[in-house]
This record gives structure tokens, C-alpha cells and sequence, in this order.
DNA sequence: CAATCAATTACCCTTTTGGGTGATATTTTA
DNA sequence: TAAAATATCACCCAAAAGGGTAATTGATTG
């Protein structure tokens, strides 16, 4: 069975270029072409391809509000963005919206291809470029990691239950100490971290992901 | 010039087999091999390599460790994690800590070479199931943003404030309004998230991001 | 060994938060 | 147009959070 791959894309040279390059594949073929957001977010369930590759900055529509409604009527399909250089966060929100690649116009056709082949086969595909973008994320979170290590291990304890929304009560039940010892800890965790309440706390705590 | 690789890896085998692989190629050469952690954090630093190829399962470090401390004394190298298979938490704990790239050891040597060369140039070699697991931890934030649906636009501004750390009376002041519609905002916001408090409605909120 | 740090408990006090009820004006929607 | 949702304000009350001070114990460290 050749996968069966749908292309939304406003620009009409690389769109026939992209289904141009499909069709010469043994293992894929084309099966519809989109110009525009509409049409795609209209036909495209009917339609039950394999692989969308979908650009982002449609005249109509956006490409992730299409990606984040139809990844719920269509489980079967995997989404892959193609698109230019975008800032992060519309990295992310594509991400976030259900795409599971994200490739550069720029990539080479040949990488396209077996981007479609990876995607199908349940993988991810991401351009360098990209997957970069997404480690940096991640990383920028190191420097608020460096700031916990002024915190005593259970300092961090009790940082951790509360970041998870316990109550002193709950976190000093947990933990088999009275209250007071609780507020003691939560006091210092804030003279440390120079804050002074639970969500500028959690806020130098969490920033992960 | 060639790219100067070491390798952190206690497996003396497969410490070897990357040795062999990567001193066949042109343009790369092994200038050290580690079977422990605490000899390569010791020596990494002195060697000042292009690329290391870093295990996380090491007897005695942990090889996230070993990359948190030497990131920031070698901001000219770049750390390749190479390893089995590893829980979410793991990885992204690597990722924090500093690492460009993540491999798994099921990848073929050759796979591993072009990683090296993509790390070097400035890219982030992920194998496809790495890739995949980071997508998903995008992925995953979906339900959450849905959730938010619920809420309206002056909810959602409230929520936003909320979760920056300010007190109601800020964010009334901020809004012009009295803190007691803010107080109503707030404990609709709970209702239609179904938490009790601050933290948990935060906690909803953040994932998004 | 003395000093420091960590963990624990206690008590005092004020501010903040959260829940309940009710009311009014405006906007949206069925 | 009538009903529902939204945004606004008010008052009451109890629980939770946060800041200050003080003291004891044990571990660590210079």
C-alpha cells in the first residue's frame, strides 16, 4: 500500500514541486492537492490520507488552528508542517496543536521524502533547525535550575508538594512535621529565592517545560 | 582540522565500537575514551574536545550531572547524549542540563557519525524516538489548552495575571476594577476548571506553555 | 572546640485568599 | 423577545498564607 500523502500549500510552484516529487516515490503518491486553508480544513477528513504536509502561513486560515481541529476527527493521519521560518512560538503551537514534524521549506525535496516515510512510520521528523529551536527551549531553563541549588534538599521537598498545589496542612501531614515547621521551610525558600509568595516561587521552580 | 571527539562510556564494547567508527572517518578523530564519570569529569576540560559522545547510565556519575558542570566551563564544546533507552524525565533532564543532541544506542554507527558532524556545524542530532518524545511532551499540553475554552476572554486575562504572581488587588488596580470582581472572576475561573485554589488553576494554565 | 547551618517547634499578628449570597447592567444567544 | 451568560460591585466570614521573633537539637565544618 503506497502512503497516501495531501498537500495544503498556497504557493502553487512548490505545492506541484511537492506533488511532482511524491508521485515519482513507489512508496507514496498524492492524493489531493489544497491551495487554501477552507478547502483543506473542509475535505480533507473525507479524503483519510496517511500524511498532511501543511504550510503555516495560509492567506485564509492558519495552518495550526487546521492541524489542532482535525487532529481530533482525524487520529488515523499524522500532520507534518512545512513551512518558512517561523518565530518559536508558532514552533510550539504547532507542536502543541497535534503536528508530529516540522520541516523548513528550505529543507531539501529528498529529506521531504523521508520525512513522509518517517512520519508514517510513527516517528517525528524535524528539521536540524527546528529541533534546535526546541532543545534551546529546554535549555532556557538551566539558569533557574542553578538558583535552586541555594535550596537544602528539603527545601526542595516541600517546593516540589507545593508547586503540585498542596496546602501547609497537607505538605506538613505528608512530611509528619507540625505547620509551623512547614512555614519556617516555605519562609526561607522565599528569603532564598527572593520572592515573596507561592507563585513567584513555583514560577523560579517550574519554567520547564 | 579535524573535529577532536571524546567518548564517556562504561560499556568498554561499545566504547570501542564508537572509537573504531569515528577514527575510520576523514574528518573526525577520538583524542579520549572514558570508562567512568569521574575521570572524565576531571580531564574533559583540559582536553577541550569539539564533540562528546556522553552516556547518562554511568556506575558511578551521572552523565546529566557531568554535562550540567562541564557546559558551563566548556561553552566551546558540544555534548552528544548517547545512551539506552531512558524514561521522559531523563531526557529532558539531559536537555536542561545542557546537551545538544540525543542519541539512542539502537541507532546505527553511521547514524552517529552524521550526528557528530550536525552537532559540530551547530545542529541538534535527535534520533526519530527522541524527537517523538519531545513532540509529545508538546502534545500532551493539548487537552489542557482545551479546557481553557471554557473560560472567558476577561477570565483568561484575570488567569494570566494570576499566574505572573500578582495579588487580586493588583490585577484590580491593573484592570480598574474593585477587587471584589476580581474575586468573582477568580472563583468562577476555579469553578470552570474545577480546582480550589491558586496553584491548581496555575497549574492548568502553565502546561500550555 | 566553636561557629555555622539545618531542621524542628512554638507563638504572635496582619494580610490574602476563597466561599457564599445577592444585586445590577450589558451582551449574547436561543 | 425572552433567557442565559457576562461583567461589575458589595458584604460577611473562615481558612490559609506570610512575616517576625525565639528556642532546641543535631550535623558539619573551619
Amino acid at each position: 500500500m503506497k502512503i497516501r500523502v495531501a498537500i495544503v500549500e498556497d504557493d502553487k510552484n512548490y505545492n506541484q514541486a511537492l506533488k511532482n516529487i511524491i508521485d515519482f516515490q513507489h512508496d507514496m503518491e498524492c492524493v489531493a492537492q489544497f491551495f487554501n486553508g477552507k478547502n483543506a480544513l473542509q475535505k480533507l477528513e473525507a479524503l483519510e490520507p496517511d500524511v498532511v504536509l501543511m504550510d503555516i502561513q495560509l492567506q485564509d486560515l492558519s495552518g495550526i488552528d487546521i492541524v489542532f481541529k482535525l487532529t481530533e476527527l482525524m487520529p488515523g493521519t499524522t500532520f507534518v508542517m512545512c513551512t518558512s521560518f517561523e518565530n518559536d512560538e508558532k514552533i510550539f503551537s504547532a507542536l502543541r496543536a497535534g503536528a508530529s514534524g516540522y520541516l523548513v521549506k528550505g529543507d531539501p525535496l529528498d529529506k521531504i521524502i523521508q520525512a513522509i516515510q518517517e512520519a508514517h512510520k510513527g516517528g517525528a521528523p524535524m528539521s536540524f533547525a527546528i529541533a534546535k529551536r526546541v532543545l534551546q527551549h529546554f535549555q532556557e531553563t538551566k539558569v533557574q535550575v542553578q538558583t535552586l541549588l541555594l535550596l537544602t534538599v528539603t527545601e526542595k521537598e516541600v517546593l516540589e508538594l507545593l508547586a503540585q498545589g498542596l496546602l501547609y496542612k497537607e505538605i506538613a501531614d505528608k512530611k509528619n512535621v507540625t505547620i509551623d515547621t512547614i512555614k519556617k521551610h516555605i519562609g526561607n525558600i522565599y528569603r532564598k529565592l527572593q520572592v515573596s509568595n507561592k507563585i513567584e516561587a513555583i514560577n523560579k521552580f517550574n519554567t520547564k517545560n
